[in-house]
DNA sequence: GCAAGGTC
């Protein structure tokens, strides 16, 4: 099938080195064009030449005469047809592509195995076939950098799928006009109010950022809304045959201080309580599962008071470096061919080094294991053993070090034993009125020793028996307060974003970052809260345009973009999408000057206060 | 100057 000149086209330079090395069975020579890598081997008796890009190569946007916010209508927008251009950062790679497609008979597009890697093997189809009208492109389907899956790839090419690419240029296409659309829209409508004010800022909308707004608003306005109650609770003050002393609480709460305090009087009259029930389960708290990008972001979050963006940031960083495996994952499952003893014995170079020891000194290594596999990347793991002084050093910043040695740990966690703990419950009456005392006990910490970030505090209570009597000391009825709900958490909203199918496992906290910059929400002590822009903006778009800013949004688009995989015409799903979006875009003129004077007026209260801090 | 998705 194959013959001559074959060049192979990876998503990234680390892959096409991969895939060089695998199929060259080790004979690889690296040239440089620029600062692009390009791997040269035989196999089977082609010469190839492999090379890694940086994702997309082409883009979507407007034609230049549509870039006045002011000349031209948004409504514009939804009646023209972007343009796919080359990204300027990109240029290179094209160059390299054409240089080699012109000399080369057959282009193998290894790229990821989704539907991003089909789109970009679209780009480059486009960016090749017509320096050479002979060209022959093939698909290489693997679902890990492993040898056995690259061979097995390259093994039985497959044809380009363009439906699936179709679909994601659709999705580029709807992202923009709807972005352009309703960012210039709202941006237009404050700009009498506000004039030189606004300065270089925007009024942003966007499929992802905004429905994940709309969260955190949401979340805020059940906060506002919320109206404490006061209740009351009864507690006990007991001590027991041998003299332990001990406090059990009443389990129910009274709305009436005077029904409480007669209930208490009771309990106290009684003067003793005796033990009805005396429980204790044993209980097995299993190790967290392998690490994907979404946990490590709310475990960093949770844990550390790391923003999500820092923490990917940081992640990539680490890398790049040769420090943890490729932090863009949704795979929670170590797939059989990692080798867990040769990381173990890495990890030997760490502080943890006892521990590892420990693990290396048993017969069998058993994994926890996840349910989520996204066929491309394994999940996230440390590559190489480094202290604390070496990533000090190297990096210069503390985060750098927790961030690795959080996967050190979390890593060291996934083959260790489950924690075990005694949960113990003792219930007593006195007279009709039911007490309960609950406490923990730590039997085995188990994995806890090594992440003790999950590890409970002990509350032990003393050992009791049915029909024990326990004497009463003092009771006491306490005057509470019903708590409103706390902001959202940036934890919360990662967990949610992944729920309603918001962004992609690496772009999540972007869309949470936009929101950030744009001064739609902050995030202080972990918590992420509206501004007044943000506000009024989700109840502005909630008003006129529900649908825009629902968070189910983005995962019906998703869904109707996929028809075009089942053979519907992009077309028409473009058309159909705009139109439903033209209606919303048409309420929203409607009120444009009521509309304009709420944002304005939220604008500068927003800002004003952003600078008074 | 608009978005979201790859990648560094």
């Amino acid at each position: 099938m194959l013959s001559g000149k074959v060049l192979i086209v990876a998503e990234k330079d680390s892959v096409a080195r991969t895939v060089a090395a695998y199929l060259s069975g080790g004979k690889v020579k690296v040239l440089r064009v620029g600062k692009i890598k390009t791997y040269h081997f035989t196999w089977r008796g082609c010469s190839c030449v492999a090379l890694g890009l940086r994702g997309h190569i082409m883009d979507f946007d407007f034609e230049e005469r549509y870039n006045s916010w002011l000349r031209v209508s948004p409504e514009v927008l939804f009646k023209v047809d972007p343009v796919l251009v080359v990204r300027e950062e990109t240029v290179k790679y094209v160059r390299v592509l054409r240089y080699y497609a012109s000399r080369v008979n057959t282009i193998i597009l290894a790229l990821d195995s989704d539907s991003e890697g089909e789109a970009i093997s679209y780009e480059v189809i486009l960016a090749t076939y017509s320096v050479n009208p002979r060209l022959r492109y093939y698909r290489a389907l693997f679902s890990a950098i492993t040898k056995r899956d690259i061979e097995k790839a390259f093994n039985s090419l497959t044809a380009p799928r363009p439906e699936i690419a179709k679909k994601v240029f659709a999705r580029m296409i709807l992202d923009l006009t709807l972005g352009a659309v309703f960012t210039r829209v709202l941006t237009l409508s404050v700009r009498k109010y506000l004039g030189d004010k606004l300065g270089s800022r925007f009024l942003s909308y966007g499929p992802c950022q905004s429905p994940v707004l709309n969260l955190v608003v949401q979340r805020a306005l059940e906060r506002e809304k919320f109206k404490p109650e006061k209740y009351y609770t009864i507690h006990v003050y007991a001590k027991t045959e041998d003299g332990k002393p001990l406090r059990l609480d009443h389990v129910r709460t009274y709305r009436s201080k005077e029904e409480a305090q007669k209930v208490a009087q009771r309990v106290k009259e009684h003067g003793f309580a005796k033990v009805t029930l005396v429980r204790n389960i044993k209980v097995k708290i299993p190790p967290p599962k392998p690490l994907d990008t979404v946990e490590l972001e709310r475990r960093l979050s949770r844990f550390f008071n790391i923003r999500a963006k820092i923490a990917l940031d940081i992640a990539e960083e680490l890398y790049r470096n040769g420090y943890i495996s490729y932090p863009r994952t949704e795979t929670t499952i170590y797939p059989p061919t990692l080798n867990l003893r040769e990381i173990l014995q890495e990890l030997l170079a760490t502080e943890h080094r006892e521990y590892v020891q420990e693990l290396l000194a048993q017969p069998k290594l058993t994994p926890t294991r996840g349910n989520t596999d996204d066929k491309a990347h394994p999940p996230i793991y440390p590559t190489a053993g480094a202290t604390r002084e070496e990533l000090l050093s190297r990096f210069r910043r503390r985060e750098f070090w927790i961030v690795y040695d959080f996967v050190t740990r979390h890593f060291l966690a996934t083959l260790s034993p489950p924690a075990r703990v005694l949960r113990q419950e003792v219930i007593a009456k006195a007279e009709n009125v039911e007490l309960r005392v609950t406490g923990v006990k730590i039997l085995e910490l188990g994995y806890w020793r090594i992440y003790p970030f999950e590890k409970v505090s002990e509350k032990i209570v003393p050992e009791l028996r049915p029909g024990e009597k326990l004497r009463i000391l003092r009771v006491e009825v306490r005057e509470n307060e019903t708590k409103p709900p706390p902001y959202l958490s940036e934890s919360e909203l990662l967990k949610l974003m992944r729920a309603y199918g918001i962004g992609t496992d690496a772009t999540m906290q972007d869309h949470i970052h936009t929101n950030v910059v744009r001064g739609y929400f902050r995030i202080f002590r972990k918590r992420c809260i509206p501004t007044e822009l943000g506000k009024t903006l989700i109840l502005v778009l909630s008003k006129h345009a529900s649908r825009l800013v629902d968070p189910h949004f983005r995962a019906r688009m998703e869904k109707l973009l996929s028809e075009i995989v089942q053979g519907r015409d992009p077309r028409s799903v473009i058309e159909e999408m705009k139109r439903e979006a033209y209606q919303y875009y048409l309420r929203l003129r409607g009120k444009l000057d009521e509309i304009g004077r709420e944002l304005a007026e939220a604008f500068l209260k927003t800002f004003r206060y952003a600078r008074s801090k």
